[in-house]
DNA sequence: AGCCTTTGACCAGCG
DNA sequence: TCGCTGGTCAAAGGC
């Protein structure tokens, strides 16, 4: 059963690029809750809603890279995070691709509109850390 | 029921 | 000419 069907591969020459475009978002830092012995990192919320439909490990430069499409595939916006399997936060890169067409980010739908701090519990170790914390989801 | 997440494999271009 | 990498898709399962 493995027919990709169309997908397929689709290519893209540049490889490593360094920018942060326009839709400058908050400071981002990822926060490492210590929760007994386990570490959990924890994505801030930029105030879109994005779905992983990918990660691989970027020998280029060492590092993790996880693709992130916006939910509205209409808007076209794309995120790609990049992080040490080893040290997450400490070189954590957050690079936005696309522009949103659908409205503008006031608060996070996670949040619903208060002021707490929605976190999505992406799995950035899931593999990578191996086990060492218990997927919550 | 719906929605989301994860993994593997594939494809193409480049040096 | 070859090998390699990066990027994306599909499917399945779980809550
Ligand atoms: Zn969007």
């Amino acid at each position: 059963m493995n027919n990709r069907g169309a997908g397929g591969g689709r290519d893209q020459g540049d490889v490593d690029e360094e920018q942060t475009p326009p839709p400058a978002p908050p400071p981002e830092t990822v926060s490492t809750v210590v929760g007994g012995d386990s570490v959990q990192l924890v994505m801030p919320e930029d105030g879109y809603e994005w779905k992983k439909y990918g990660q691989k490990f970027i020998k280029n430069i060492q590092k993790n890279r996880s693709y992130f499409r916006c939910r509205d595939q209409r808007c076209g916006a794309k995120k790609k995070v990049e992080w040490h399997p080893h040290d997450p936060g400490l070189n954590l890169r957050i690079v936005y691709d696309g522009a949103h067409h659908h409205g503008s980010p006031s608060s996070a739908a996670g949040e619903g509109g208060g002021a707490a701090a929605a976190a999505n519990q992406y799995d950035l170790s899931t593999q990578y850390f191996g086990g060492a914390g218990a997927r919550l989801q």
